[in-house]
DNA sequence: ATCATACACGAACAAGTGTTCTGTGTCAAG
DNA sequence: CTTGACACAGAACACTTGTTCGTGTATGAT
């Protein structure tokens, strides 16, 4: 059962709901003619009166001559259902950000003509990419194993059928297999070629799809033929805009 | 060392030392005019400037002609930690690893029959998106006015000529022109279509180019028809591994 | 009836405050 | 040298805001 704080007539109870309520969505007080216009009191005056009245009664401490300088002591909040506090979702979205940024490291690039730059296979052993790139950790899978993940800039046009442009780049994590509905950069024995594509295994063979569906499957009959580098975690184009 | 990890000046980061602490010691944001001291400037006008630049630069916001409506949201302590209560000691280092972190606002989704939805055009109201999603301020250029940012979902497979895909995230700043070789997204009164292209005016006719270099441009032979929505600045693109 | 008290309005005022405009000096690029 | 950007001061202005005061109306107790 809600009980109300003590002694507090409706009124009072109104302003110190919407002080408490305005300043958690606003992230500042309210001036005495918005708390006037939200109770409905033509007056300023009136409003001063009540809140000298909250002040005493200890809900909440001013600032003379000071605009918007209320501070709730006690707050009340509406008896409406749980709405969530300012802190208690600040600290929810800074959970959810996991308050880190992830450098991934870039290195190198992934062109059709070749095989994948990979990352050492053992150890952490320390090596210095040229450059890395910062992502969000809250952008990534909880369950992500964040420290093999590895970028690559795509060089030419030839993964256009993967949607994805020369100059993006796409963070891979290193695998040797593939379930089916998940991109993978894959290197083709018989065509001597990087490419990125959907994985799907149909029966003995693999159905290599294109991410723009527009664009017609490749088929390996062969899986021995099908080297698979890692899978497609993240594509970011970051658009440079030119010189004015 | 000292990496500040920030490009802030001297100043700016003592202005959002002292807004901090001030919030927090008072409950209320000082004046400019009480900034204006701390920092030992002398003019209003100054204090504004550089308010407006963190403005620009996401570490604050606040309500236009309203007195002492400064948030911070990315808090900064002064580096001199006399004894740090564990409390303050966990919020400045959340506060800290957030400064490079900017939470983008997803505004909706970005579909080829409809219009965008676009951010509140005048005062920064704060307005609760339904998510957001955290980039890495070193994925943007320095210069780039950061709480403008917005970002749209993409839905459904007509923006394939963009090199967009279903479920892709765009992060756009609003823009009602746009300089040759800018990707925009545009709406088009011909076609009542909303689309992604890149930007160039060709005399008295505009060529927007699908980003796929493959496909065809469109000629806009009346400008007026064209209505530029905002530049994109970052294409993101989370693959989703589907659950094994 | 009288008085005190709580509640209410409105106006007027002064201080607080954000905004804007003009001007000045510096410094580096052209 | 000129130009343009940046950093800064100062003042004028308009709007916001807290404060105060005069007035009015109930209500209840005396």
């Amino acid at each position: 059962m809600v009980r109300r704080s003590h002694g507090l007539s409706e009124r009072q109870l109104k302003i110190l709901e919407f002080v408490t309520t305005f300043q958690e969505k606003q992230g500042y007080s309210p001036s005495i003619r918005q708390i006037g216009d939200y109770i409905h009191v033509k007056s300023t005056s009136l409003v001063d009166y009540y809140l000298k009245q909250l002040e005493e009664a200890g809900y909440i401490s001013r600032e003379g001559r000071v605009s918007r300088s209320i501070r709730v002591i006690h707050p009340v909040y509406p008896a409406t259902p749980n709405m969530p506090t300012q802190l208690t979702k600040a600290v929810r979205e800074v959970g959810e950000a996991m308050r880190d940024i992830l450098p991934i490291p870039i290195l190198g690039v992934i062109v059709a003509s070749e095989p994948i730059p990979m990352p050492p296979t053992q150890g952490t052993s320390y090596f210095d990419p040229d450059s890395s790139i910062d992502v969000a950790r809250s952008m990534l899978p909880r369950s992500e194993r964040v420290s093999e993940l590895f970028a690559l800039e795509v060089r030419g046009n030839s993964m256009i059928d993967a949607m994805v442009n020369d100059g993006d780049i796409v963070i891979l994590r290193p695998a040797q297999e593939a379930h089916n509905g998940e991109m993978v950069a894959v290197w083709l024995d018989d065509r001597d070629e990087t490419t990125l594509k959907y994985f799907y295994r149909e029966g003995s063979r693999v159905r290599l799809q294109p991410a723009n569906s527009t664009m017609n499957p490749i088929y390996i009959e062969d899986p021995s033929h099908l080297r698979i580098m890692g899978k497609v975690v993240m594509v970011i184009r970051q658009v440079s805009a030119p010189v004015s």
